[in-house]
DNA sequence: CGAATATCAGGCTTACTGATATTT
DNA sequence: CAAATATCAGTAAGCCTGATATTC
């Protein structure tokens, strides 16, 4: 394998030496074909990554409110409302003003939901291994290790 | 270091399983941070990364058609125009027509263009440093080579 | 004629910043 | 009263698909 010990990477022919230095560049091409891959594999079944999101974290914290599960998603309040309303058409999750406190709504998942997110993950999983499918197992930690470094040192500055 | 043999990352507490195990969430989140950190440090002298993307393919590869700026950029052509706009008005680059294809125009750096990359340049290279804080030169040139590897096999499918 | 070029006019998605009404 | 919640409006960048007029 010609993995050197070179600080920069390839996309193309005539590309500048100094763009090839640029981390962010390299990530940020990177990033938008594998979320180009993923929606490609989900809109057959009609769904988002913010379905996946969302439905997981019902299924494994429980029923929420759209503050908690902006939270654990990092999907803005904002942009939460809307991923929430297809869900709710689809009958994926039900929402309710929570009783104790009327400020909010309790989301909770329902069976067609998990049955949804189990037929989401199918999806995904498939495209984790397409996205993957370069590196040996070894290589797949260390490229989730150095991004989960990267990722939690940007996060908390 | 604690880069064990696992393929999840962590970015928060109550974060189901599930989505620790999607590299594209992870990657996306990452470039997301890496992104919004070379923008704001363009900001205050009023740079955008596109401006620095096309300045340096022109100082390097010199003179050159729209399409062929659009073709090492990867900035699509109905985007660049804008671009390229912003950078005539600053006096970066220089437009003209090509006498022996009236359907090109040459696009020209300036010395002004020149000094303005270096500018650029000097603020992305702090980004660089600030971005891949966490990981040592061998870690770094990991990350660029898994990557790179990961970016050359999406792009030719 | 078909192909390439520059431009314009949109689209969609993701990330992000407010303002607002209601309730605590 | 300050703070939290859900919602709506809107911005900006990146990615992408056309249509069009001009020229090769």
């Amino acid at each position: 394998m010609e993995t050197s010990g070179e600080l920069r990477f390839d996309y193309g022919e005539a590309t500048p030496e100094r763009l090839k230095r640029q981390i962010s560049r390299l990530t940020g091409m990177t990033s938008a074909q594998m979320s180009r891959t993923a929606s490609e594999a989900l809109a057959p079944i009609g769904a988002h990554k913010a379905h996946f999101v969302v439905l997981a974290v019902l299924d494994e914290a429980g029923p929420a409110s759209q503050a908690a599960i902006a939270d654990r998603t990092r999907i803005y309040r904002s942009d939460l409302v809307a991923v929430l309303n297809e869900l709710a058409d689809g009958g994926w999750i039900v929402r309710a003003p929570d009783p104790d406190d009327k400020r909010r709504n309790v989301i909770t998942i329902t069976d067609g939901g998990r049955a949804r997110l189990a037929e989401i993950e199918a999806v995904l999983d498939g495209v984790n291994e397409t996205i993957l499918a370069p590196l040996d197992p070894g290589e797949r930690a260390q490229l989730f290790a150095l991004l989960g470094r990267v990722n939690a040192h940007l996060a908390q500055r």
